[in-house]
DNA sequence: CGGGTTACTTGACGTGAATCAAGCCCGATA
DNA sequence: TATCGGGCTTGATTCACGTCAAGTAACCCG
């Protein structure tokens, strides 16, 4: 592990309110690696062996099905998965994949467990990390059964860019294909949603995407400013 | 609050890993209230008040779009709500109402923030209980995005059913609107997969569903062993 | 510089599910 | 008993999105 891990190990919520000596303590059971674009971290039917905490670089989670696979989500630094399989110690639901080189913190899964029973401040950090991704999925799911697909696309963007702002650059977490899986949609009609967007005042270039008008943006979007309340 | 009140409340997660005296002391600052059909425990957008554990009946958490709303999950006896948005202080995603008349415990939003900080055993309660949530709010995305209508109604029902048994019959959680909403799909839809799935043995009358021969569905809705590994 | 590979876009067409619209069943009410 | 109304089913039609198939652009490697 190098000194230059624990400003990212502190940046999650997992460890948010773990005061200093108790974190260290915890980390001597953990090791950092460093790992290339498309490794794979957990796969899914696995049983859970370590909690993965990611340092640098992104990572996507895929749900497998007979002959496809879709992104159900992207992660970034701070971010700790699989929580839910490593807790309740079950078979990983989805497979976890590098988008890029990263460092992932490794955590083995029953020293995690224990520690989270014994130690509140690390439980509640669980809790805090837990609650934020309970909105994030259930989010996914309402847009999912609400919405189209180029409204998806309007809300994703919008999520990616900060709130009541003039026109701005936001960059896309993954490749098109990558994007449409997170969408629920094929790569080919997300290229349709941008064309369609394209008069609204989205000009899309590669992985970057420019919002001439969020406002507009949003006001196409369905009346949603509840999405994320 | 009743006696009877009791088991019920240490039959949920949230509360399995709380020692006697603690509980007891925690209960004090919440009420018990029995409401009707159709009463709305939280709405889309306000800000959490308290959180909710249901004792007994079944409640709806519903997404709300501009005309439409969605069934996102059914909830019984044992299922608390809305931790996220208590824990981090933040307006609903959801709105909650009651499908039947129930009893539900009501923790004032602020005592109950306290309460997780303060308390390991609770907090890791909450992280038992959200890691069940996250499975099954990773499942249905996985569902919405990889099966078909008919293939996710095939889920649904199995899901039901016990594992690894002979002809079954099932009970639906809701009227047919509803389980349609869960499944993202229209009443019509709904109506037409049922039909489509007669001819595999799943005779559908009213609320309760007979399920012939599980084996041949299971397989039917694509080989989907993997579902909640 | 050429040839290949990969990523994205675009077009034509097919299809699963939504929508529109009856019709049916059954329980509630007068 | 007659009438009403809500929940479910069924049929016809429409539409959004998937699928199949080119075509183009950017990049890598020989």
């Amino acid at each position: 592990m190098r000194t230059t891990d624990m400003p990212l190990i502190r940046r999650s919520r997992l460890f948010a309110q773990v005061g200093e000596p108790d974190l260290a303590a915890m980390l001597t059971a953990c090791f950092v690696q460093t790992l290339p674009d498309g490794a794979v971290l957990c796969r899914q039917g696995e049983k859970a062996e370590f909690l993965h905490v990611v340092l640098s670089g992104r990572v996507g989670l895929f749900g497998e099905a007979a002959r496809d696979e879709a992104l159900v989500e992207f992660l970034g630094p701070g971010d700790a998965f699989i929580v839910p399989a490593v807790v309740l110690d079950v078979p990983y639901l989805l497979t976890a994949r590098l988008l890029d080189e990263g460092r992932i913190l490794m955590w083995p899964a029953a020293a995690f467990r224990a520690q989270v029973r014994a130690t509140g401040q690390l439980a509640y950090g669980a809790v805090l990390l837990l609650s934020g991704y309970w909105r994030t999925l259930i989010g996914q799911i309402k847009d999912l059964k609400l919405l189209s697909a180029i409204e998806r696309l309007s809300a994703f963007l919008l999520a990616l860019a900060p709130r009541d702002t003039g026109p701005v650059t936001v960059t896309l977490p993954g490749g098109r294909r990558l994007v449409a899986g997170r969408l629920g949609i094929t790569p080919q009609s997300l290229s349709r949603a941008f064309a369609a967007l394209r008069p609204l005042g989205v000009s899309g270039g590669g992985r970057e995407v420019v919002i001439a008008d969020p406002a507009r943006l949003r006001e196409f979007a369905g009346v949603r400013a509840l999405k994320n309340t």
